[in-house]
DNA sequence: CCAAAAGTGTTCACGGTACACCCATGC
DNA sequence: GCATGGGTGTACCGTGAACACTTTTGG
């Protein structure tokens, strides 16, 4: 079977930059590649565009069958169109970013039959085709959104500390924040619900668990408020 | 002459949202269409990427040959890939924004071959494909942008008035500024050269004429320099 | 001399930032 | 009882916002 057109048509993919968090580091999940070009080069998740599906389509699907990830936030990143990107044919990726909470998320579907892993974003081993630079553009854009998008919060599970949340942004904006003022700056947003939980099973007190109240948040963003850290 | 694939392919254009401003308003430039789909309904400059070309390369080109705008400031906006947003083939396109002074581009030019108007942001005539959606998109992030990232400059002439780029920022905010608290915050900035320059030919006290320093705004960023408005 | 826009300082309220100690729990 | 992280309030400073009059120029 074959496809015919009176003009050259480049390929295009999806490529998707899945991100994790760690207690300590922020990751991304990255697919060891077993064909040529870049074999044995780690690679972002993606493939090709099918004719009947739109491109977020496409990325959730790749999402799913090549990380095992279903579900999660996802946001179209940026288009990567230079000619010599892919060396076998003109390819235009549309590259996506998530963000997945990493302990919900078992590794095993994604080790299905793939070699899939996570790396810490300052230790990314060598990288098949131009996805360094599309990390590297993801990895900016997300250090941007979360200051002025409640998005940080699908990296964690769905109750979390205080403590936990500043951990977040302390990894992802690369900066310590103050104890208090990020509390008093939190509560005061009143986007979280206190669940009126404590931790288990650690071994000094617990803290208590809040979770992301989503109406909330709607409902204030009606109103004028701006989310901002 | 016939170009085959194994599998499918769709097309990919480049779209433009060019945006100009008029003393009052803020305008779009489009181009009527002689030819179906969407005939005699007004559209973004674009056309299809071709098999050696970047996307920003392409992006310049149409703007270009379809616009008669060169050296102008571009960015990319989004990839739309909507299954049915060409009734012809599966077609993506990514879709670029430009910002120019109208007054130093003719619209000869432009007027070259085809039809091309600018009009207004709050009174676009019916457009074709999705654009309506894309420009939706472009004018959202112009005014994100705009607040964080001198880009307005770019809509301006080369000198300008300090009224003048007040004016410049309520219309894109759609709100009034206060005079002196905004000169208050442009000056400190320290991004504008007062280039000792009066304007002529105006019926009531001259202003004083500014340029932006693009030199000096590059060294304050590497210091840890935030534009901010 | 009148119309039209240019240019210029001060006050107040609020939010950001810096900072240190007691509390609860498990071992 | 000690180690570990949880939780809390206050004082200061800088920035954003509100606000009105004088100056210059052309007609």
């Amino acid at each position: 079977m074959a496809f015919t057109y009176e003009y050259p048509h480049p390929a295009v993919t999806v490529d998707c930059v899945i991100f994790g968090l760690d207690e300590e580091e922020l990751k991304i999940l990255l697919i060891k590649r077993d064909l040529e070009p870049f074999a044995d080069k780690w690679a972002l998740p993606g493939g090709f565009v099918q004719i009947e599906e739109s491109l977020e389509e496409a990325a959730r699907r790749e999402l799913h069958e090549e990380a095992g990830v279903r579900n999660v936030f996802m946001e179209q990143l940026y288009s990567f169109g230079d000619v010599g990107r892919d060396p076998r044919e003109r390819v235009i990726t549309v590259a996506y970013y998530a963000l997945v909470n990493i302990s919900a998320h078992n590794l095993q579907a994604a080790t299905d039959a793939r070699d899939a892993a996570w790396f810490a974003i300052d230790d990314l081993p060598p990288l098949a085709f131009d996805h360094e630079k599309i990390i590297d553009m993801a990895l900016k854009r997300l250090k941007g959104k979360v200051r002025y998008e409640p998005i940080g919060f699908e990296l964690l599970p769905k109750k979390f500390t205080l403590t936990q949340l500043q951990r977040l942004y302390e990894i992802i904006l690369e900066r310590p924040l103050d104890k208090r003022n990020f509390r008093k700056k939190i509560q005061k947003m009143a986007i979280l619900v206190d669940l009126n939980e404590i931790q288990k099973d650690v071994a000094h007190r617990a803290a208590r668990l809040y979770g992301f109240d989503e109406d909330k948040y709607g409902q204030l963003i009606k109103q004028g408020f701006n989310f901002e850290l």
